[in-house]
DNA sequence: TCTTGTTTACATTTTG
DNA sequence: CAAAATGTAAACAAGA
């Protein structure tokens, strides 16, 4: 993604936002970390506009990072001088941005609404994820999140290298790479050791799932055949799992795997798989997915349904110059833009006192909308169906009870039954109901201090809770 | 004393 | 037009 290179706004203002420079100086570290004064440093160094007033903009810097969320304070090591703590992103403020642009902000971040926690985000629920990073937090010592670096020890929880995991976790781009326990010899996450990998890669796959289906939901059924098919051809997984895509009950659909299997690029064949001559399970045919109507096929759409861009969210058009009728980019505002239009706004010069993000700029990252023909989209509510109808709220749809194809041939003899019980923990708690809220009283110390609890076993955030710890043991 | 960090208050701009 | 997002000022506390 772009980013501005030193000086390249000269001593005109940047339009970014503190948050979005202060998002890009943590960003540009190597361990996603930096102090107060690094902040400040970097984006002095790299606007020459913040040379000046420093004592303004940098107590407006500092305000932005103790009011948002999406900034962290992380203790420093014992062995790392200096002064005040390290600041980081949250683990699940990735896409606070649109399309990756520090220039266009998506929505503030915030950590403290259950309405908000449980919207997917980039196709991961926050729901899924927190669940793995408790069972990583519980789980740390025993499986060696903390020999990512160099502390060998397995008792103790290194802060930093716990953190790191999980950001590193939670960074890491969101398909076709992720710990895939049914392909072997898939290279695994520095430090996750073969269990947590696993119920990672459950809790990954289940979340980007429903995430999935909405959007395939919407799409007309010449893209869903095209998108099904690459998707098949790149990920043999999606053989194995019916539900995924509409199946053979849908016309247009049934692939021929067997002649399409060596033209997979990526070295993935079936036979790798060891769930792949497994029969559909009872869950994978009562699969819940809405079969579409068998019109006639239109896959003329510009967007690039790719499999990644289905569960990222992200569209992006095949070409990049595409036609403006059939997709385009959003229109600036005529709310904002009364008095001109697109172009000669984005050509207007600033001024020092223009806020940051001004949408009239940011012709370099549009929105790409959705197909909107109407007769070649899929309604869900039209279309028969052999399912339930989809909840209209995401927070109401449950997660789905699908049998995943576990790997079954471990390395070692005491690999194996350490695996099961893993995944039978998991399992538990996925199914469990039962999540901790909690809303932080304004005059609390520490706005991440969750309740002590006994036996919360499931908290909606597992980082609030490794920040709770890290605290305790600063202390 | 200076830096770092939190919080409140309010003005201004953007968004839906 | 109201709500949300952003920018600014300032009071205050803790700690190096």
């Amino acid at each position: 993604m772009p980013r501005p290179g030193r000086d390249s706004y000269g001593d005109q203002k940047p339009p970014y936002s503190y948050i979005a420079l202060t998002a890009m100086a943590i960003q540009s570290s190597p361990n996603k970390m930096m102090s107060l004064s690094e902040i400040y440093r970097y984006i002095m160094d790299r606007f020459p506009f913040y040379r000046n007033n420093t004592q303004r903009w940098q107590n407006s810097l500092r305000h932005n990072l103790s009011f948002n969320d999406c900034f962290v304070k992380v203790p420093r090591r014992g062995d790392q001088p200096g002064k005040g703590s390290l600041w980081s992103l949250h683990p699940t403020c990735g896409e606070m941005f649109e399309n990756g642009s520090f220039l266009r902000r998506r929505k503030r971040f915030k950590t403290n609404s259950p309405q908000r926690r449980s919207v997917i985000q980039n196709g991961v629920s926050h729901h899924a994820l927190s669940r793995y990073q408790h069972i990583a937090n519980v789980r740390s010592g025993e499986v060696g999140l903390n020999s990512i670096e160099d502390n060998p020890s397995y008792n103790m929880i290194n802060r930093h290298n716990l953190y790191q995991a999980q950001q590193q976790l939670l960074n890491r781009p969101r398909f076709g790479t992720f710990p895939n326990p049914w392909v072997p010899n898939e290279t695994r996450l520095p430090g996750m050791q073969s269990p947590e990998a696993a119920a990672a890669a459950v809790a990954y796959f289940r979340s980007a799932m429903t995430g999935f289906q909405s959007v395939v939901n919407k799409m007309s059924v010449g893209d869903l055949q095209q998108a099904a098919l690459a998707s098949r051809m790149k990920y043999p997984v999606f053989n194995t799992l019916q539900g995924v895509f509409p199946n053979a009950n849908a016309p247009n659909l049934n692939i021929n795997m067997e002649s399409k299997q060596e033209l997979s690029s990526d070295g993935l064949k079936s036979e790798n798989s060891p769930c792949s001559s497994r029969p559909p399970s009872s869950d994978e045919e009562n699969s819940t997915f809405p079969i579409p109507s068998p019109t006639s096929p239109k896959p003329n759409s510009k967007i690039n349904f790719s499999i990644e861009n289905i569960i990222s969210g992200r569209f992006s058009p095949k070409e990049p110059k595409q036609d403006e009728q059939s997709v385009s980019p959003v229109a600036p505002s005529k709310k904002r833009c009364q008095n001109h239009d697109f172009e000669s706004n984005a050509k207007r010069i600033r001024r020092d006192t223009d806020r940051a993000s001004t949408p009239c700029m940011l012709e370099a990252y549009p929105k790409v909308a959705l197909p909107k023909s109407p007769q070649n989209i899929i309604q869900p509510d039209d279309t028969p169906r052999t399912s339930t109808p989809k909840p209209a709220v995401y927070s109401d749809i449950k997660p789905q009870l699908v049998t995943f194809p576990f790997r079954t041939n471990f390395n070692s003899t005491t690999e194996a039954p350490r695996f099961r019980d893993s995944l039978a923990e998991y399992s538990a708690l996925y199914k469990s109901t039962k999540v901790v809220e909690y809303n932080h009283p304004k005059t609390s110390q520490s706005k991440y201090a969750p309740p002590i609890q006994e036996n919360d076993d499931v908290t909606f955030s597992a980082f609030a809770k490794l920040k709770r710890f890290t605290e305790l043991q600063v202390q």
